[in-house]
DNA sequence: TGAGAAAATTTTGAATACAAAACTAAATCC
DNA sequence: GGATTTAGTTTTGTATTCAAAATTTTCTCA
């Protein structure tokens, strides 16, 4: 009862500056390329630079911002080249994933996945986006999580970070986002089968179609005014 | 010329002591589960706290050490469970990079591999450990190269980083030796079929085979003695 | 008017100062 | 004597201050 008191209790402030930027990095509230200002982002923080600073390094060593000598740290601004290296590294890491969940997953995870993905298919049937991305991210951590390596979960979670600010705004047509349903069911079937082939195939289709998805919006110069919240 | 000089001129200040610490962690001069006391440091790096602390806090994000709230910092200590985690992730990046290698590898990245190769097999023959040590991670960071993803190159170093305070004392016997020789000259002629899949087998198997040699020292008591340098 | 130089301002980088938490050790009590 | 408490010290966390670099603005001169 106590312990998990001291357990939630509030952690460093540095830490807690990290995480509140590192949420308005990936949300978009700072804008790819634009300057982090120490003073402002004290104000809007409500605390010295000292803590804000030692967040601000530690963004930069997980690569959401860029440190320019001199001259401050810029929000994280992918070019098309950037993007397209990390969804290759994304590939590898989330085909690793599921390689292993297929090998690994419980009964129980599987079940939960399961209803994750029915979920999910009431959100897509709905049209609901903002329910089915939601959604579509919880299968994919529980994915990862039933590939049972925490080395593996850190890195994914570090190199998904970088393109969470444009999946985001990732508003896909009719047909992708059907063809990316069938896939999650692809999914389900060869976790069942506990096929970890099967399971790494379908997930490395599966994240060169979001590659697709991204870097098409990425050419389309009104891509930034698309959301979904 | 100038733009050379501007190129390589002094850094901020805590990036340079990042560097040093990393150094520091990774050659062992601080041990894993050892405490960095700011002051100690300070003194030895003749810096202010405030460059130190930025640093350290870089080090936690890359996952060099780890951040006790109001307890400072320790340097990381890899349980058995840890260093397998981690290879396995090393394995999937690893495997991914000489995938890639074997298909975007120009003629010349591979002459100096193979060149690279023979001057190792040149060490190997007179039982030069350390040349071998120097050859063996040139050669991997090559093929890393030449899979032609700076993603894929930060992030594998990123995970390696923390293996390499073990791999620095990892005095394999003369069998495993050679079957790492073996293993590399198998490499070699991947890379030259442009063999993406025989390449991913290798190292695969290669870095199951690292994982093994690190996790039998770890069990030797006596592990803490050896050093190849 | 406009390009370039110089001064003022802002902003970042680093050192110092202060506050709070954790650790150490002495002292007290049983 | 041993355990516990309490005072003292150390160490970490945060705020403030100082210095240097970069940016902006103003001024000068063609």
């Amino acid at each position: 009862m106590s312990a998990q008191i001291i357990a939630i209790a509030p952690t460093t402030l540095h830490e807690q500056v990290a995480q509140r930027l590192r949420q308005m990095l990936v949300e978009g509230h700072i804008a790819p390329g634009a300057k982090l200002n120490e003073r402002e982002l004290c104000e809007v923080l409500k605390v010295s630079r000292t803590p804000l600073r030692e967040a601000i390094k530690m963004l930069a060593a997980e690569g959401l911002v860029e440190l320019l000598p001199n001259r401050g740290a810029i929000a994280l601004a992918l070019s098309e080249a950037d993007v397209l290296h990390t969804f290759e590294v994304m590939a590898g890491l989330e085909g690793q994933s599921g390689e292993l969940a297929a090998q690994r997953i419980t009964d129980a995870e599987l079940a939960e996945i399961q209803a994750m993905h029915y979920e999910m298919m009431a959100a897509y049937t709905r049209r609901d986006l903002s329910a089915y991305y939601r959604l579509n991210a919880a299968i994919h951590r529980a994915i990862n999580a039933a590939a049972k390596n925490p080395v593996l979960t850190a890195t994914y979670n570090q190199v998904n970070a970088r393109l969470q600010a444009w999946r985001f705004r990732s508003n896909q047509d009719g047909e992708k986002w059907a063809r990316a349903v069938q896939e999650h069911a692809q999914m389900v079937d060869a976790l069942q089968a506990r096929d970890p082939v099967a399971m790494r195939a379908v997930l490395l289709v599966h994240l060169a179609h979001k590659r697709d998805v991204v870097t098409e919006l990425l050419r389309a110069p009104s891509a930034s005014a698309s959301s979904g919240h």
